[in-house]
DNA sequence: ACTCGCGGGACCGCCCGTTCAT
DNA sequence: ATGAACGGGCGGTCCCGCGAGT
C-alpha cells in the first residue's frame, strides 16, 4: 500500500496468510495433515483459490516448510546476533531454540516434526528438510568454532559431534514436553546443554562470579 | 507349525502377517499412512477381510504399535539380559537399541516415529505411545541404578536426566542416519553414549586421567 | 425338551429368538434395516450362525414378516373370537388392532410399516406383504358380512369400501401416534371407526342404554 | 432460458436435476434408498460432483423432501386456488392430492412414503417430514373451516378429526393402488371422501333425504 | 444339525488433490 | 479467486459363502 511496502501485493498477503495457517497446522498435526480443504476453510477462501497459489500440495508443503525455517532462523538466530560471538551467542541460540515455538504460537516445532515425518520418505520434502537441517547444523558448528576462537572452548572439541548431541537434546526436549507433558523438560534441556559443554570449557582464569556451573546439574533453573 | 505351536490358529497367523506388514509400513511412512487398503493389497487380501481383525483403523494402529514395542523389547532388552547387571547390560541395551531396526528389517524405528507423529495429537494412539515410552524410560532408569549399585557409576548421577539425554542420542542417531544418511551416525551415537557416562564413571583401576575413552566407543576423529 | 414339546429343537428356539429380535427391529426401523450383523450382535451370536438359518437376507425378511403376521392374527383376531359374531367381534378386532403393538412391545406396526416400505418395490417381500394384507382385508369383509347377517348392519353397506376406509383409519392412527406423537390418536381412531359405521347401523329397536353414539364425536374416549 | 430467467446458474440447474432424480427414487424405493452413488450414476455425474452440492446425505434427503413438498403444494394447492373457497376448493385439493404423483411422473407419493419411513426414527428427517405434514394438516383444517364459513358445512364438524380421516383415505388410496394394484382405488377414495363429508353437509336445495350422493363421487357399486 | 471363524466383493458416505471456465 | 466438477481413495458395513468343529 505505502510506496515503500509496494512489494506486498494482495496476492502476497493472502499467500502469507495461507502459510501462517499452514505452519500452525503442520506444527500441530504434521505436514501430511496439511490438507488443502481444511486449510482453505480455516482461512475462509475457496479450495481452488488457495490451490492457485501453489501448483500442488507438495509445493504448498515445501513453501510452508521454508517459511517455518525462515521464521525459526529469524527467531533463534536473529536475536542471538546481538550477543558477542562465542559461548554467549551459542547459548542464546540454544535457548531461543527451545522457546521460539512458544513465542510463535505454535504447538510443536515444525522443523523437528518435519524431519521425523519425512526422514524415511525420499522426495522433494525430504530434500528440503534435509537442506534446512544441514544448514542449521553448519550454523551450530560455526558457533562452536567461534567459541573456540574466542578461547572459551578447548580446541579439542569435536564440533560436529557436539552438534549431533545438541540436536538430540532438542529432540528430547520437544518429546518430553509434548508427549509426556513434563514440566521439567526445559530444565532438563538446559542442564543437558550445560553438561554437553562442561568437558570442553576452558577453565576461566578468574571465575565469573555470577553463573559458573561447577558440576553436571547446572544452575540454569529458570 | 510344529504340533507344539498348534495354538496359532489361522486367524492368528493372518493377524501376525498383517501386523508385520503394518510395522514395516509404519516405520517407513508413519502410522498415519497405515491405510487399510494399501495394507490389504500389500499382503494380498481383501480390505474387509483385513478389517475384520481390527474393529477400526485406530485399533489397527494401536495393535501395530504394541507389536512394535514387543519386538523392540524382545530385541533390545532380551539379549541384554544375558549380560551382568550394571554398565555392561546398560551398554548392551543401548547398542541393541541402535541396531534392532536393522536386524528386524525395518527402515525406521516405529517407536520414535510414532512418538513424534502423535506427540501433538491427543487420543488413543498418543496414550499408547506415551505409555510405552514411559516404560522404556523406567527401564533405562532402573539399569542406571543397577550400575550405581554395582559400583560402576557414582551415586551422584541423576538417572532421569541421563535417560532424558539418552533418548536424545537415539533420536539424533535415527535422524542422522535416515534423514542425512550419515554413515557416521552409529559412531557418533556410541561416542555420545560414552561421553554421557564419562563424568559419572567410578575411576577404573588404571585409567587414562583426562580424555582417553578406553571403551569400545571409538574416538570421533573426523 | 419335554417329550410333548419335542418339536421345538435347539434350532427352532434360536430361530424364534432371531425372529423376535427381527420383528422388534423391523417395527422400529423398517424391514430394510434388518441387517444381519446388527441382528446377530443383538442376540449374541455370530453372523454366519444366524445366516445359516435363512438362506438369504430376503428370506429372513419374509420369515420375520410372516412371524409378525402370525402374531398379529393371534393378538387381534384370537381374542376377538370369544365375542359373538357381528358388530361386537368387528369392534373387538379393530380395537385389538390399535393395541397389539403396544402389548407386543413393538414401537410400530410391522405390517403397516412393511406395506408402505415395499408397495413400490416388486419382489418377494411385496408379494408376501400383499398376501397378508389381502387376507386381512378378506377377514374384515367377512366380519362385516357377519354383522349384516346378524342384523346389526344394513345390507346396503359396501363391505369392501368399508375395509378400504378401515385401513385408512389404522394408517392414520399409527402415523398420528408415531410421527406426530399425538396423544389423541387413539381417541380419534375410535371416533373414526364409529363414524364409519354410523350410516350403516340398523336403528336398534330398544336403544342400548349405555353407549349409543348419537353424533360424529363418539363417546369412546378411553 | 429466457434472459429473464438468467438467475438459474449452472449449479442451480444441476441441483434441480439431482433433486428431480432424488424425488423419483425416493418415491419408488424410499428415502433411505437415496444413495449417492446410484443417484450420481442415474443422472450421469460423479459421486463427488454430486455430493458437493449437499454437505451430507442427510442434507440431500432433506432437500429432496423439501422439494417434494414444494411440488406437492404447487400441484395440489396451486390449481385449487382458482376454485371458490369452501367445498369446491376442498374437493379440488383432495382430488389433486390423488393425482399429483401421476402428473409428476412419480411412482409413489414421497410425502406418504417418508412419513411412514421415518415415523419411528428421531432425527432431522423426521422433524422435517413432521413439519411438512403438520402444515398440510393445518391447510386442510383451514379449508374445512372455510367451507363452514361459506355455509356449505355444518359448524358442528370437527375439522381436526376430519383431517385425521382424510389422511387415512389418502394412505389407503396409495396402498390400495401401489400394493394391491387395485384399479378401483381412485373410485373408492372419492367415495370415501364423499362419505366423510356427508353427515356434515348442509342440506342442499333439493336433496335426496337419505342416501343419494348427488356429487361427482360415483356410487361404489362393486 | 447346528454354529462358528474367516474371508471376499461390492458398495456405502465422505474427502482428497486437481482441473477448467468464468 | 471462484464455483462446479472429476477420479480416486479413504474408513467402514453390507450380504454372503466355505470349511471346520461339536
Amino acid at each position: 500500500m505505502s510506496p515503500i511496502d509496494a512489494k506486498t501485493s494482495k496476492g502476497e498477503e493472502t499467500r502469507a496468510a495461507i502459510l501462517d495457517a499452514a505452519i500452525q497446522q503442520a506444527g500441530a498435526e504434521g505436514f501430511e495433515a496439511l490438507t488443502i480443504g481444511s486449510l482453505a476453510s480455516r482461512i475462509g477462501m475457496s479450495k481452488s483459490g488457495l490451490f492457485a497459489h501453489f501448483g500442488s500440495k507438495e509445493e504448498l508443503q515445501v513453501a510452508a516448510l521454508d517459511e517455518a525455517a525462515r521464521r525459526f532462523t529469524e527467531s533463534a538466530f536473529g536475536p542471538a546476533m546481538s550477543k558477542p560471538r562465542g559461548l554467549q551467542r551459542l547459548t542464546a541460540v540454544f535457548e531461543n531454540w527451545l522457546d521460539w515455538t512458544t513465542r510463535a504460537g505454535l504447538r510443536g516445532c515444525p522443523m523437528m516434526s518435519a524431519s521425523s515425518e519425512f526422514d524415511g520418505r525420499p522426495g522433494v520434502m525430504r530434500d528440503a528438510i534435509a537442506g534446512h537441517m544441514q544448514r542449521l547444523n553448519q550454523a551450530v558448528i560455526r558457533n562452536v568454532q567461534m567459541a573456540v576462537e574466542s578461547g572459551e572452548l578447548k580446541p579439542t572439541i569435536d564440533a560436529e559431534q557436539f552438534a549431533f548431541e545438541l540436536f538430540g537434546v532438542i529432540a528430547s526436549f520437544y518429546r518430553s514436553r509434548n508427549l509426556f507433558q513434563d514440566d521439567k523438560a526445559h530444565q532438563r534441556a538446559l542442564a543437558a546443554f550445560s553438561q554437553l559443554l562442561a568437558p570442553h570449557r576452558v577453565a576461566p582464569a578468574t571465575p565469573a562470579p555470577t553463573s559458573a556451573p561447577s558440576d553436571q546439574t547446572a544452575a540454569t533453573g529458570d
